[in-house]
DNA sequence: GCTCGGACCCGAAGCGCTTTGGACGCCCCG
DNA sequence: CGGGGCGTCCAAAGCGCTTCGGGTCCGAGC
């Protein structure tokens, strides 16, 4: 069934049946109504491939995520993250496309994207520091916003992003009121802007009370239980064992535990615990009794307000980029207590 | 850059240029070589809905992923499943486009996705018992592959699966051979084909050996982390409490895993567990020694063999529907061990 | 009574590509 | 020497939609 052949069926010309679809004023009502109940009858839709075509407008947006290649990693926020993104889109007529790339021909993939003309804007993933992928956009022309911030990249550009800094900041302050004074950092990866700003806040707390950093306590890996038990194994059987740890997510966080655990020591007691916590929807942090103390902020959110954000941008282009920054909530649950002593 | 312009640059028909790029034979291969480096110096690109449009194939595949609408929910192996089959859609110049839905009204995403025509063909996931999406795509007449199966579908489709029911049957057989008589069965819910195969094959194992499924060692909930804790935590307060817990993703058995410690007790010793394993990237479950003795069957690969198959089915419509049963291993890790007496 | 402006509708061009149905040389063979 | 065949190329139609530039009809205004 094409617009054509829904015309003749009505008796009427196609660019009336458009123009009734579409809601344009120079039709009747009463056509209207014709054509929009013959459409319904007839499970009429419009190709979006030719509307594609008339328009210039694809009516989908991009989601480009990079595959760590090292480790053949897929993030595991961006079910969630789409998820938000999703309620967007839907409400907005857009469909979504995904191309998953390993990090190093993304750019290509930009490019790709737009002369083949199916998107009308792009959602970057997982910037690092200094990302390339900006000036490239920027220079493309396409729309986009990103999930995050690149340090030292000084063009203005969307994005959405937590307050990494203050949020890992305030829990490192937190742990410090509380008497400890070894707390280990066990953080993602370095080349990862988001993992960049979380030392930071966590060095800036320290050293505002006038402790230094010990790069003995301190890790940057990918964000899987494994590696977080690793870490924190090793650092608990030094001769001066942290009595408290800052981990990027709660899996990584899920790890440490299970080495506190096989340490023989009790978490929340021995030892504390501080997570980022995405609220991902597997993985909720006890939704009434939260088993770890978390700097929480939903990233299903997250995806809502950039997909948000990137349909206003390609709805009324503008100069200056529009920009949101989360706070997470500190929420107390039984993996802190005050350092043993 | 469009076909046209390339042309006049080139001095030739559109025609022609559209046959070098596309490899017909009747072009010259001077020219061929001329067009194709024309192509690439001005970063040419043919529009995917103009050539979508010319050849009524997409070029692109739909995946509709339904959302939990009770919990918000969205499966963590998506994000594997789908770096899996972007492999295959990358190496066969195909798109993947995304939509999810609340479970209610999926039916009308994939009318509305065949008829805007901009994929040429779906995978179903999460399939259930019965489920109705079966004979509506087939009805639908757009090639689909089902990650997973549905049971009481007598109507023939192509689909990925893995060997639920065999598998938590050998699973099972373990632990009794291990001494085990209290089993305890953690599963997804039970409106979702594999939760259903994997609590007839715990049944089947039981049953063999003279013994009878208890219902309170028994429960299918969504699979996260302090389902499978309060599940366990339940189980284990029991006058009579199980000696090994089989769980149906090890999302839910680190939430056992907790229990377990709360309760004072060692995993691998006192209370054993078999889970089964997706070998997501993120939660691997030791590369090296693996925590949890696990049914592992890789979700990424499923993912590729569904890609594959469906690029496949597109390629060569065919009656009968092709299939394919992965079996999954049974890993031997450190959380199963003898039943203590 | 005639014009003029809305309200409503239509024909046809055009979006960027593929593909059908030739056209034009050139060589080879009878 | 003429014609068939092959290797190359081209013009134009068509994919399903939007939209520009009118057309027609009717009631209001002079």
């Amino acid at each position: 069934m094409n617009l054509k052949q829904l015309a003749q069926h009505l008796g009427i010309s196609q660019t009336t049946v458009s123009r009734a679809l579409n809601g344009y004023p120079e039709v009747s009502e009463a056509t209207r109504k014709r054509v929009l109940d013959a459409a319904q009858a007839l499970d009429y839709a419009p190709n979006a491939r030719a509307k594609g075509l008339a328009t210039g407008r694809a009516m989908a947006i991009g989601h480009v995520i990079p595959i760590s290649t090292q480790h053949e990693m897929v993030n595991p926020v961006f079910g969630d993250f789409i998820a938000g993104a999703s309620e967007a889109y839907l409400a907005a007529g857009y469909d979504l496309t995904l191309s998953m790339t390993n990090d190093d021909d993304e750019a290509d993939n930009y490019r790709r994207l737009k002369s083949k003309g199916n998107v009308d804007g792009i959602i970057v993933h997982g910037p690092k520091m200094r990302d390339g992928r900006i000036p490239f956009l920027r220079r493309l022309g396409l729309p986009f916003v990103v999930h995050g911030r690149a340090s030292e990249v000084d063009e203005p550009y969307s994005w959405v992003d937590v307050n990494n800094a203050r949020s890992f900041r305030r829990a490192t302050e937190f742990l410090l009121d509380f008497g400890h004074r070894r707390i280990a950092l066990v953080n993602g990866l370095e080349t990862m802007d988001f993992a960049f700003r979380r030392r930071h806040g966590y060095e800036d707390a320290l050293t505002a009370r006038g402790l230094a950093a010990d790069p003995a306590l301190m890790t940057g890996q990918e964000m899987t239980e494994p590696n977080g038990y690793a870490d924190a194994a090793r650092m608990l059987a030094l001769e001066n064992p942290p009595t408290a740890f800052l981990t990027s997510s709660v899996i990584s966080a899920i790890g440490v535990r299970r080495a506190i655990h096989e340490a023989g020591l009790e978490m929340g007691r021995d030892v504390s615990v501080i997570t980022h916590d995405d609220d991902l929807s597997y993985l909720r942090n006890g939704p009434d009794l939260p088993m770890f103390t978390a700097l929480r902020s939903s990233v299903r959110e997250a995806g809502r307000r950039a997909a948000d954000m990137l349909l206003r941008l390609i709805a009324e282009p503008r100069e200056t980029p529009e920009t949101a920054l989360l706070e997470a909530q500190l929420i107390i649950g039984a993996s802190t207590g005050p350092a043993p002593r």
